[in-house]
DNA sequence: CGCCATTACTACAGGTTGTAGAAATCACGG
DNA sequence: CCGTGATTTCTACAACCTGTAGTAATGGCG
């Protein structure tokens, strides 16, 4: 999986917390930092390349939303982590033990029911 | 948490497949490509400024081990994709939903125990 | 058809990674 | 104590990635 510079990253957290998708100046009116369109449109396209948004070239504006939701993401990314490690259940049994007591709880229920 | 290249890579897992630390001309000979020692000694020191390996200075060649264990890098890393998202629980959820049913017990086995 | 908004193309600096030569250093055998 | 071979450090560079944006092209509305 490509790998998000901090610019990057921005732009994919608002496009994961819009409801709909956002054209360039929306994004860029949103960002913190005071851009040129002309880079955030490079960024866009950059990020569609890398198939983390997807674009809507038929409407003018062009509109950009994220390929998979924030959830779905960290999920690949915790999938792409512990990969095919030969270790699986090591690795995952001291990372369970790392987490909060009412996360081990919901994961309790969550495997009680799988 | 630094990034790795794959050359970084490689070497990274010919020290945690080691049980003894390693000097440059053992790594250079455990790599399929066929390197220069310079060229091993270089990403060895970037290894160490990154905080993955450790060296000893003291025997004439340097040895080098990992920092952590592939298993302790494995779950660092799951916690910091994990991080500080909004929605642990529910990526949590999904990511349990999609391991082995071998996994699932060894996990339902892990989490009464704790 | 002209103009303004939007998009595409191009560019560049700074950082990272793979790669390695040249120079410095170290230690052993004579 | 010194040379010589092994080892390490320093320096370099190309290729790539990311942030950043200007300039050129394009599209559609009035």
């Amino acid at each position: 999986m490509a790998t998000l510079g901090d610019l990057e990253r921005s732009v994919m957290s608002l496009l994961w917390d819009s409801a709909e998708s956002l054209s360039a100046n929306d994004v860029r009116d949103r960002l913190d930092e005071d851009l040129a369109v002309t880079t955030v449109l490079t960024v866009l396209a950059r990020l569609e390349k890398k198939n983390m948004v997807t674009r809507e070239r038929s409407s003018r504006p062009h509109r950009y939303a994220a390929a998979a939701s924030r959830e779905e993401h960290t999920v690949e990314m915790l999938n792409e982590v512990l990969g095919t490690a030969s270790d699986r259940e090591a690795v995952l049994a001291r990372f369970i033990g790392g987490i909060s007591d009412s996360e081990a709880t919901a994961l309790r229920r969550i495997l009680r029911s799988s």
